[in-house]
DNA sequence: GCGACAG
DNA sequence: ATCTTGTCGC
């Protein structure tokens, strides 16, 4: 991946991130919570999916696929690594919301793989990570719990906030702790 | 060469 | 994320 390579996509982040529309979503509306993590095994990727009932949280469905990936991590460019396994796990399932492992506006060209997800999907989305990535501006992302909560699409930060607060479990939204433990142990 | 950032 | 036993700390 050549430096000129990420520059192009550096600027298309930027440009979809213009395309973002946040704005804030009825909790009260919200029947059913989302989930993808991703794991790995040399080049092939797991990702799984897991649906849960809301504010309750019970589990409701689960799927794990696998897919070759050769993209390597490169921080800020996540993305490019993850967006193939998680639309292959999102691929035919329903949610209210999707909570998405890694940054959505808290980025530093305010375009993480929640963002990604979420222009792609037309759903709500919302990241989720476990430590914020360094010099973005501390009002594009709130830490609640361990997590650090930023906006995907078609949400804003309070109501994100909102959807993960009455998941904390330990500290972390458990339907990613579910998804987490799904992608390691899925099956095999 | 120095420093180090989602997963 | 992943490689990995015992060990340090609350």
């Amino acid at each position: 991946m050549t430096e000129r390579k990420l520059e192009l996509i550096a600027t298309l982040q930027r440009k979809l991130a213009g395309q973002i529309v946040e704005r804030p979503l009825d909790v009260s509306n919200v029947k059913t919570v989302a989930a993808v993590d991703v794991s790995y095994r040399g080049d092939l990727a797991r990702a799984a999916f897991v649906l849960c009932s809301f504010p309750e949280c019970e589990l409701l469905r689960a799927n794990v696929v696998e897919i070759e990936v050769s993209v390597p991590y490169i921080p800020t460019y996540f993305f490019l690594r993850e967006t193939r396994p998680v639309l292959l796990a999102l691929r035919g399932e329903d949610f209210d919301v999707l909570l998405v492992e890694g940054h959505g506006r808290a980025h530093p060209r305010g375009y993480g793989l929640a963002s990604h997800i979420g222009l792609l999907t037309g759903r709500p989305t919302v990241g989720v990570a476990k430590r914020p990535l360094r010099g973005v501006p501390e009002e594009l992302f709130r830490r609640t719990g361990k997590a650090y909560v930023s906006v995907g699409n078609l949400i804003d930060l309070g109501s994100a906030v909102g959807i993960v607060e009455p998941l904390l479990e330990g500290g972390y939204p458990k339907p990613l702790k579910l998804a987490d433990r799904l992608s390691k142990r899925g099956e095999q």
